[in-house]
RNA sequence: GGCGCCAUCGUCUAGCGGUUAGGACGUCGCCCUCUCAAGGCGAAGAUCGCGGGUUCAAAUCCCGCUGGCGCUACCA
């Protein structure tokens, strides 16, 4: 058809946590993508969940790409020519799309209450029907249902998907998908707060932005038919697709945080050097030629650096098999990289990557009124400066609760600091209502979180160090002793 | 359950019709060495998930099965 369009990706992170590995190796691929293409690479911010919306992760995203050294040319931070960047600042658009689908009948207005869908999802579970939405809605006449909204009543907009046929697209790794429209659900557009979900906001950008390639992780393809259809009810060209690989745990289910430290900080605070996580990240996957060397030095072919990844990072060549993220592997090569270091480089990152001023003026309050001499610092401080701490023989042997309660218990902690607002009056709260509903003192609750933590019965303030030593090495601690609760590992 | 994607050593991968199936991490052993690492050398480790085809020839192509994973939310 037309002469091919600049090349333009983007990633689209939604501040809901810590950042992610996912984010970054997506942010990878793009970056190399659009550098290999003379395109664009563009960061948006998809912050259209208001409730699992955490203020302070869009400034760590930033904090946390950059580290990697995964900079963007168009972000909410630095603008560019097709802003706003971020999907709050975009509503009129939204709202705007979401007219245009109603006025031609190709969305529906629902009124239906999440208890209604609820309800209906079990019954279709029950009777062993794939749940999906019923459509009681979309017999609606239109004005009267625009009646019920101008009078105030809440609703949802729905995607009116064709009842016949099905949709194709092409995955530039997989070729044509399939997938028939008895199998795609009336996908919400726009939430009864307002705001649109993914899939509108996602499709809406990407077209205002001239996003040229959607290259995402794998577990976007069963909505890919949804979006290829919202293309087509606006009367778009879809962007092509590429679906990377998803990162997995050790045991190949999706990368999570349950099994795998995946915060970008906690990888950054337990100190790897960034170069090392983006080698690593080029390493899954495969993309990156990698010379079998009968000839030579493979050391040498496995490191490479991000600009090695432009010169040679072949997208055609990737896997399709999801890798796992292998902690040793990384291990190996941090260690290359920090070997490979100056002595003046390696002093510099011990300096800042561990013992940084501002790491050490958190910590010394703590310690202060409770040591005699200097020398004693490290004994009450040690854990905030090791990787791992082993955990004291009465919570593995405890004398009043056995093994399985305390791994519970254990279990317990560690959702309390993947999901508690991270400041004190909140975990402190959480704490105490853990041990209410779980029938122990709150002595020993806290007793257990501090050995789990500090590797000690004795310590600095429990909440204060753990705020400091920062909620991806806290769960980290708690994760460890879960899987190996007789230590080291 | 339904739909979709995927499938080479434990892990990351090379391989694109003819190879003793190569490399890396990890593991083990030896060397070096005051120790530990690093480094060097070496070993074990994959009947290429299984079964059918196609072909003189299949890890490589086709089909079926099995398994894994993902999606199945007013989350992304």
């Amino acid at each position: 058809m037309s002469e091919p369009q600049p090349v333009r990706v983007r990633i689209a992170p939604s501040p809901t946590g810590d950042p992610h590995v996912g984010t970054a190796y997506m942010a990878l691929l793009n970056l190399i993508f659009a550098r290999q293409r003379g395109g664009q690479f563009v960061l948006r911010i998809e912050d259209t969940d208001r409730v699992r919306f955490v203020a302070s992760s869009e400034r760590m995203i930033f904090e946390a790409l950059r580290w990697l050294g995964l900079d963007w040319d168009e972000g909410p931070d630095k603008g560019g020519p097709y802003g706003p960047y971020r999907q709050s600042e975009r509503t009129p658009l939204y709202a705007e799309a979401v007219t245009s689908l109603l006025e031609r009948g190709q969305a529906y207005r629902c009124f239906c209450t999440s208890e209604q869908l609820d309800a209906m999802r079990r019954e279709q579970i029950a009777a062993k029907l794939p749940p999906h939405y019923n459509r009681t809605c979309r017999r609606l006449d239109p004005a009267a249902a625009a009646a019920r909204a101008a009078a105030g009543e809440a609703f949802t907009v729905r995607l009116a998907v064709p009842e016949q046929g099905a949709t194709t697209f092409r995955d530039q790794l997989r070729g044509a998908i399939t997938f028939d429209h008895a199998n795609v659900d009336d996908q919400v557009l726009l939430k009864s707060d307002g705001f649109p979900t993914y899939h509108l906001a996602n499709v809406v950008d990407d077209h205002h932005m001239r996003i040229s390639d959607v290259i995402r992780a794998e577990e976007w393809i069963s909505s890919t038919p949804k979006h290829v259809l919202l293309y087509q009810a606006f009367g778009w060209e879809a962007p092509r697709f590429w679906h990377m690989p998803l990162l997995r745990n050790p045991d190949k289910s999706k990368i999570s945080k349950r099994k795998n430290p995946v915060s970008l900080i906690f990888y950054r605070q337990t100190g790897y050097l960034p170069a090392a996580m983006v080698n690593f990240l080029g390493l899954l996957g495969g993309g990156m030629p990698v010379a079998d060397a009968q000839a030579g030095d493979t050391a040498a072919t496995e490191k490479f650096t991000l600009a090695d990844m432009m010169a040679r990072f072949q997208f055609e060549q990737i896997r399709l098999g999801g890798p796992v993220f292998d902690l040793k592997k990384l291990r190996w090569l941090n260690g290359l990289y920090l070997r490979a270091l100056t002595p003046e480089g390696f002093l510099q990152a011990v300096r800042e990557g561990m013992f940084s001023a501002d790491y050490l003026a958190q910590i010394t309050p703590l310690v202060q009124e409770r040591i005699e001499t200097l020398g004693q610092f490290l004994d009450l401080a040690d854990f905030f400066f090791l990787d791992q701490v082993l955990p004291p023989p009465e919570v593995f042997l405890p004398k009043k609760r056995d093994l399985a309660a305390t791994l519970a218990q254990a279990a317990e902690l560690l959702t309390i600091l993947e999901s508690a607002a991270w400041e004190h009056a909140a975990l402190e709260a959480a704490l105490r209502q853990l041990a209410e509903r779980t029938q122990w003192s709150a002595k020993e609750v806290f007793m257990l979180l501090r050995a789990l933590i500090t590797g000690k019965t004795a310590s600095p303030p429990l909440l204060e160090s753990c705020l400091v030593l920062g909620r991806a090495r806290c769960s980290d601690r708690l994760r460890r002793f879960l899987a190996h609760p007789h230590g080291a590992k």
